[in-house]
RNA sequence: CGGGGCGUAGCGCAGUCCGGUAGCGCGCUUCGUUCGGGUCGAAGAGGUCGUGGGUUCAAAUCCCUCCGCCCCGACCA
């Protein structure tokens, strides 16, 4: 390709609301352009880099058995009313109507399209197991997209779908996967680490997480470099302290003016956070009924965690089984008698007033029940009592781990401190079983002549934030850094003052060669042409000037190099396949087994 | 959804407080010049000042509405 007929060009300046690096360099280099928040458009040069990694994910899926197929991005909402994704979903799936008033979706995964085609397709365990999967366009109309192509709402993603006749078959699929995508990750340059997570709204049983390491990232994980545990903060376990038990002191109630906060209070008193009882007012929605008659109702959830603890919404909603949590309204609160601030479950007698929503669930931390004569709310503003405790003074009706994992807790495998980090999630595996085949009625007929139901996997990787995660690792201050497995073009030829005739001879022998050449055939100043090479980033640069002809030479350079070498005109393209070559011998050695862990 | 910020030429910004002919840099076009790290000079093109309404003799500027974008939080993969 020419750059002087290439569609998109170089910005010297990145638009001020760009706000890492990424983005801002994907943006300067030519390569996206936003439409709308979390749109994008993927410039020619962008198209082949994303060509590239959709290639390598084929490869990698083909590898253990995939079959690459297509399916919709609209689908009829009867579907996913089937499934009740449709009830328990929010805003963030895209819903409209079509000519004939009927409910259609737009696509946000594909496990009700799979399982309708199982439905369809399957019918004995002959069949099974498969491996299908497709690299299509997803709309998840995201509250908050953030971060160029790290979070946005349209995006394309590799997904795949596991079946299997039973969870021994699953076990399998999801093991070749665990695998598979270390090996894309590594080939194209990011260094992933696999960390167990939630199931979120995919459902199923057992998930991970395939985690970039950095500080933008807006997943926290819990790490121990001891033993090698990783979670996402989400359901990170840890070892609880031993609760402070001891005898149960009477009940008092003392004035504790202006205490709003546990900080507050713990001052007031003199004594430690870990001493209180912190109360933490949620709604929750839940969706009951069946298929032909589905409902969503909400409940005032009363969480208490002790006062060092923060509360993790994540656990609380898997304890409650509840679809989703928000914080409650002050009305809500009050509503039970409770004052916010100064709230407990103390003398408050749910079963008489059960609130503005109806029927109150209190849930505790399970270090609470333990821990004695904790200063917890007195529900009256400027007052608490000291000497509460769990069982005398109030109960609860769920007891579950509800905190965070934090920074020097400590590790639950082993007892080594924990440490925090970052991550964005580049890729997630879940082995779903029987959640969506159940509710589709997707079954085959096993070798014993019973009617089962069909055990899924599922598996993504979002490609455009993998094209993100790749900038962001491999720049510097001067542009981009691609690695050569995922680079737009292999070469960048720049042509200095008289030496296009020469330049454009090497393009076309190596073009004809079959390297990938870009070739900066402007009428620019040399200082422009090599910023631009910097930006863009592509790992070998040629430069052909008069110098050099004039000895029968041309200038090689990697871009992550400063050192240059000179190279007879002749030799060129050998010399160019042999680097290429070489740099790919480069990226491979980095792809090492992992040894399966969960 | 809550809090904050922004919206003026392709990009970066000034002008808004205090109403009176819409500016600067980069980029773009043409001509000349220069030619191995964002040359120099000259002449140009390009803007419904996000939208709608109001106040006023007069609105980018003051008031109201709506829309969009960004950040933090909530939420989410």
């Amino acid at each position: 390709m020419k750059i002087s007929q290439m569609f998109g060009q170089t910005l010297r300046e990145a638009p001020a609301d760009a706000e890492v690096t990424s983005q801002k360099l994907l943006i300067r280099a030519g390569f996206i352009r936003q439409l709308g928040a979390g749109i994008y458009s993927y410039m020619p040069i962008a198209k082949r880099t994303i060509t590239k990694i959709e290639n390598i994910l084929r490869d990698e899926m083909n590898a253990i058995g995939g079959q690459e197929m297509t399916m919709p991005v609209v689908h009829p909402a009867d579907l996913w009313k089937e499934t009740k994704r449709w009830y328990e979903i929010g805003s963030e799936l895209g819903r409209f109507k079509d000519k004939n008033d009927r409910d259609m979706v737009l696509a946000m995964t594909h496990e009700e399209v799979v399982g309708d085609l199982i439905r369809r397709d399957i019918q004995s365990y002959r069949q099974l197991p498969r491996l299908v999967y497709h690299i299509q366009t997803k709309w998840r109309d995201d509250p908050r997209p953030r971060a160029g192509l790290i979070r946005v709402r349209e995006f394309t993603m590799k997904d795949s779908y596991s079946l299997d006749a039973d969870w021994a078959g699953l076990e399998k699929q999801y093991r070749a996967h665990y695998q598979t995508y270390f090996n894309i990750f590594n080939r194209c340059g990011v260094p992933a680490i696999a960390v167990k997570s939630d199931v979120g709204m995919m459902g199923g049983k057992l998930a991970h997480e395939y985690m970039y390491l950095t500080p933008i990232g807006e997943d926290t994980l819990i790490i121990c470099d001891e033993c090698g545990y990783v979670a996402n903060r989400q359901i990170a376990a840890f070892q609880k302290p031993a609760p402070v038990g001891g005898e149960a002191l009477p009940l008092e109630k003392i004035a504790t003016p202006g205490t709003k906060t546990i900080e507050d209070l713990a001052n007031f008193l003199g004594i430690s956070r870990s001493q209180t009882a912190k109360a933490v007012f949620l709604t929750a929605t839940f969706v009951e009924g069946t298929k032909a008659g589905l409902q969503d109702y909400q409940r005032l959830v009363f969480a208490i965690v002790r006062g060092d603890m923060e509360l993790n919404e994540t656990k609380l909603a898997n304890a409650l089984k509840s679809i989703d949590l928000r914080p409650a309204h002050e009305e809500e609160i009050k509503s039970l008698g409770a004052s916010p601030g100064y709230a407990s479950p103390v003398g408050l007698d749910f079963k008489q007033n059960k609130g503005l929503l109806g029927w109150v669930i209190v849930v505790v931390d399970d270090l609470i029940p333990g821990s004695a004569n904790l200063v917890a709310g007195a529900n009256e503003d400027g007052y608490h009592y000291l000497n509460v405790n769990y069982g005398r003074d109030y109960t609860a009706d769920i007891v579950a781990d509800l905190v965070n994992a934090e920074d020097g807790f400590v590790c639950v495998e082993c007892g080594s401190p924990l440490r925090t980090s970052r991550g964005v999630e580049v890729g997630n595996i879940f082995q779903l079983g029987t959640r969506y085949t159940d509710d589709l009625e997707a079954k085959f007929v096993d070798k014993d002549g019973q009617l089962k139901p069909v055990i899924m996997g599922s598996y993504g990787i979002g490609v455009g934030r993998l094209l993100a995660c790749i900038a962001e690792e491999h720049n510097d201050e001067n542009g981009l850094i691609w690695p050569i497995t995922v680079a737009p073009y292999q070469v960048h030829i720049v042509s200095l003052k008289d030496a296009d005739y020469a330049a454009s001879v090497i393009y076309d022998q190596l073009t004809q060669a079959g390297v990938e050449a870009l070739y900066d055939d402007r009428d620019e100043s040399a200082g422009v042409k090599f910023n631009d090479a910097d930006l863009i980033g592509i790992p070998l640069r040629i430069t052909c000037g008069k110098r050099g002809l004039e000895r029968g030479e041309v200038e090689l350079k990697r871009r992550t190099d400063t050192e240059k070498r000179n190279v007879p005109i002749d030799e060129i393209v050998e010399v160019i396949q042999a680097e290429i070559a070489a740099l790919k011998a480069e990226i491979m050695v980095k792809v090492k087994p992992v040894v399966y862990k969960m």
